[in-house]
DNA sequence: TAGTGGTCTAGACCACTGG
DNA sequence: CAGTGGTCTAGACCACTAG
């Protein structure tokens, strides 16, 4: 049962017609009810699906009226745990920078290995983001090699580093945590990112929990957010 | 029942009790089933009251073992919705540099004001927030003025903005959208935050939601996260 | 194995929004 | 008013964890 619950089901269909614009911003979801009979399921697990899209900012609910889908601003929205490809969309490209094999000892990504991980050899790579062409931001990836055998970051699953997780090793993002800092960048960030090294930039270090328990994702991003901020959005009490 | 549903009474137990140091980081909460017989409802409503706790970066969720209290790093968190002086706790003080009357017109917080809101003139006020004697924040926050007459950014319950929303006006803080930037801080910002105008800035830009429709609180902080930078977590899929 | 959290059913009553 | 989402009950079966 554990991994295609019922509520994904739903979670995923809506969320797919909400990105390729079948319902546009301002349309109400059909309601919690339609759902149910719909898909066959109950309330609870409706309003689960739903609980989900409205924590990643997709909706948000209106007493008496409906599930109504947000306006996502033009942004990065990284903020609620989703690949850069899925986040932006359209218009988004990556090129890698760099694959390389070392030790964990040879990285600082402000979190520390698991005793798991350092057992094994860590991967690291680097890919720079464009939106429209322009680029936005670099992310250096590392991951233990132990759990992707044969990882090729020049091979992704349709350019999505956690879609290849998903599909080729089968391990899923589960949540992450992240440390927010403005910085200046160093010569090779600013040159990647195409802006003087006055230029003040978006410091992200997340790290991503996986299903395989003892082992993260982690990452550096350096945005330049003068052009594409991050959003988020949160909800509290229900 | 909309003040006081049942899982926020069990909510603000769990969390009181992280907070004071009750329960520590690593702690396991009661179970469910014993949340249930202590409160006498059902797991659905325990249920509820930890995802509010998980979602919030309080606790974490294991199978088959339990609820476990999480490490909220020492840093700004302000991510979460909510308001400085609750996430920082201890350590924390802040000092009213302003306050005055003006229209919504000669504002910018990078959000529209609502129609409802244009009827009323706004109120405008900036704060500067310290950490262990040292500034760490500048806020800037507008709200309407018809919703909170008599309103004095000087005479705030403990220092907390929301607290006294709350307490005074019966509103509730309901969410939070955000728009985050690295940015240059301008001489009165810099001068605010004693830093050089050649530091890099984190630059947020927050409208909260409030418990009466069409009313929100906006804010724009300019934060120096060379010592605490901002944070968070997510989760996802349940 | 007993206990935990994860998912789900099939109901119920309520408060809110709209016509 | 009928329909919507918000809350809640009283069950159930499952997968995971630990002793």
């Amino acid at each position: 049962m554990n991994a295609n619950p019922k509520y994904r089901r739903i979670y995923d269909a809506l969320k797919k017609d909400i990105l390729s614009g079948n319902y546009a911003v301002g349309d109400i979801l059909p309601s919690e009810n339609t759902l149910c009979a719909e898909y066959s399921v109950t309330r609870t697990t409706v309003r689960k699906a739903l609980d989900e899209l409205e924590g990643e900012g997709y909706v948000y609910r209106h007493h008496g009226k409906g599930s109504i889908v947000k306006d996502r601003r033009k942004s990065l929205g990284l903020l609620s745990v989703k690949g850069f490809s899925e986040t932006v969309g359209s218009g988004a490209s990556s090129r890698l920078v760099y694959q390389q094999e070392l030790t964990w000892e040879m990285t600082s990504f402000g979190f520390e290995p698991t005793e798991k991980e350092l057992h094994s050899k860590c991967i690291l790579f680097c890919r720079q983001r464009f939106v429209e062409g322009a680029p936005v931001m670099v992310e250096v990836s590392a991951i233990a090699k132990e759990i992707v055998p044969g990882f090729d970051a020049g091979k992704f699953t349709d350019g999505s580093f956690f879609k290849t997780l998903s599909s080729n090793y089968l391990l899923e993002i589960t949540g992450s945590e992240q440390i927010i800092r403005a910085s200046m960048p160093e010569g090779s960030i600013a040159s990647l990112l195409e802006v003087g090294e006055d230029t003040p930039i978006l410091h992200v270090r997340v790290r991503y929990s996986t299903s395989k328990p003892g082992y993260y994702v982690y990452s550096t991003l350096y945005c330049n957010t003068s052009v594409y901020p991050l959003s988020s959005s949160h909800k509290v009490r229900s």
